[in-house]
DNA sequence: CAATAATAGTCCC
DNA sequence: GGGACTATTATTG
């Protein structure tokens, strides 16, 4: 675990329910608008995949990008999640 | 030092 | 809008 993992791991985990953020976004919430390559990394080399909502961090508008439990299962996670916000609210 | 990885931006159709 | 190509950064052996 290094600092850096671990700012990466602070910046996502304040992601709001149902929205999803790109990981440039997220690299420069770090302070390394560049490093969206290791902000990646650490999110797929730790377990926090299930404590982290990393599943809310895609490519770009475009695309979804990867997931360590599958690009399936974290597009459905998100769409899911955009169902619970709109019943909670 | 070299390899790796869940990307982003740009060019072209 | 989508496919192909290149640049970029932190971590690990």
């Amino acid at each position: 675990m290094t600092d850096f993992e671990k700012k990466v791991l602070r910046v996502v985990l304040k992601i709001p329910l149902g929205e999803v953020r790109t990981y440039k976004w997220v690299a420069q919430k770090c302070g390394r608008p560049r490093a969206w390559r290791a902000v990646a990394n650490a999110l797929a080399k730790n377990p926090f995949t299930l404590l982290v909502p990393c599943h809310r961090v895609v490519k770009s508008s475009k695309k979804y990008g990867g997931y360590a439990l599958g690009a399936a299962l974290k597009k459905d996670l998100i769409n899911l999640e955009k169902k619970i916000r709109d019943v909670i609210e």
